[in-house]
DNA sequence: GCCAACGTTGGC
DNA sequence: GCCAACGTTGGC
């Protein structure tokens, strides 16, 4: 089994966010829409079973929130083949789906969130994906130090 | 509200 | 295959 993955999920928080997950039966939610390709091989390919992420708000308050944990490896996401969701995509069938997702547990909210502002300051980051410019993918993979760094300036080092 | 960066579409 | 136009993302 190979070792653990990170990984960085990014929601605008009025669409879904970390307190939507923490409702959510057994916290755990699947992480559906994503309609990109790059975002969309991570998902079906990259991320593993115990891989963690970090969940990440956009928009007007842009911070790392928490920690999830893949629960369940890419499968077919079934919103691109329902013509009533607004992610709903013809060219994915479930006979050849297109789109996917996995599941997502939701393992830590931390104290505060961290702010996309303070990450740009903090050593370790520098070739962090997320901070280069014009970098809008959703789902990035994130080093074990870029995760490991991000966990304990947010006052949650694990042991 | 602005705009830079990026991805997609479609004409040729 | 090229590339201009367009729509979207997302920080500021």
């Amino acid at each position: 089994m190979r070792a653990e993955r990170y990984w960085l999920l990014k929601s605008e928080p009025s669409e879904f966010s970390i307190d939507d997950l923490g409702h959510r039966p057994d916290r755990t939610e699947p992480w559906d829409g994503v309609r990109n390709y790059q975002a969309r091989s991570f998902l079906r390919d990259g991320m593993k079973v115990g891989d963690r992420a970090l969940f990440y708000h956009s928009g007007k308050a842009p911070a790392v929130v928490g920690v999830v944990v893949v629960v369940r490896e890419g499968y077919p996401d079934p919103s691109a083949w329902d013509p009533m969701n607004r992610h709903f995509d013809p060219r994915s069938t479930p006979d050849a789906p297109v789109w996917y997702m996995v599941d997502v547990r939701l393992e830590d909210v931390f104290p505060a969130p961290l702010p996309l502002a303070e990450l740009r300051g903090i050593p370790g980051l520098e070739n962090m994906m997320l901070l280069r410019k014009g970098s809008r993918l959703s789902v990035q993979p994130v080093s074990e130090k870029e995760f490991q760094v991000i966990v304990s300036r947010a006052g949650m080092a694990r042991p």
